[in-house]
DNA sequence: TAAGAATATTGTAATCATTACAAAGTTATG
DNA sequence: CATAACTTTGTAATGATTACAATATTCTTA
């Protein structure tokens, strides 16, 4: 995997974020930002446990939630009964799931989706996702 | 709860749909129609219980699928570990889940959303959620 | 730098929504 | 009416996530 993100970079991130930045916060926030794809809490330790034999399962699931209430990752809940995690400070976008292959993708987010809802209301997330078949699936399909 | 959309109403749709419209999934998709919010599959089970004794938890899991597969429900991600459901023939509109008390609201939908999607990509559903605080909590809050 | 406090990690066991499965019941068709 | 197709039901399994308590690490400050 490419090193689009330098540990050293995700680590200063953490500290203004205000996020003890240990080994295994590290790794798991480097992860996920240079998977380049949108993994979920298990491949994330499935793939980690290799080069950190000690991690623990349940130490992924904290670090997850210490990150995206920290701000660092955004959950994306497009795919039922699996969170996948993104790198958060990155320009806002939109999440495209095949349905064939599972994979997801980014997309480009509109503008101004917030005057859609009703005055009175505080958003302070918006989320647009969108489902279907992804070129590849429908290159292998016809 | 007031009926604003009757069984004869639920039956037909479902005739149209080819979904064969037994007691149970008439009761289930009139639950659904006429709540006046998003169910999940546990609240549409505990409540439509007391009325249908026999009914079980695994009628209202087939069911919602069935329903949802004919295009007659929409299934709702926007919060995780809960699968919530709305009635699909509907105009298209976006949701508005409150962190605070959990109720969802429904919102406009903005139009041409599909034209963030790249080029390429085939969208056969497209969900936009908003989250944040609804003025019943803003204002018991302060 | 050592001691004590605060924080992070780990492993195991629990939780809880959902699914699998097989038996029993119901409906449609010929 | 008989048979096949479909639906419902109850129980048991699955699998992601969380609870919890013990251990380990890091920070603070004396």
């Amino acid at each position: 995997m490419k090193i689009a993100i330098s540990d050293s970079q995700l680590t200063e991130m953490m500290h203004r974020a205000g996020v003890r930045p240990s080994v295994q916060r590290v790794a798991i926030l480097s992860y996920v930002a240079n998977s380049g794809r949108h993994p979920t809490a298990d491949e994330i330790y499935s793939d980690l446990a290799a080069h950190y034999p000690t991690l623990s399962r349940t130490t992924v699931y904290n670090t997850l939630h210490t990150l995206a209430d920290a701000g660092l990752l955004r959950e994306l809940e497009i795919e039922s009964g699996n969170m996948h995690y993104d790198l958060a400070p990155q320009p806002l976008h939109s999440h495209f799931i095949c349905r064939k292959c599972g994979r997801i993708f980014d997309m480009t987010m509109p503008e101004g989706l917030s005057s859609a809802a009703t005055p009175g209301f505080t958003i302070d997330s918006v989320d647009l996702y969108f489902k279907g078949c992804c070129p590849d699936c429908l290159n292998s399909d016809h």
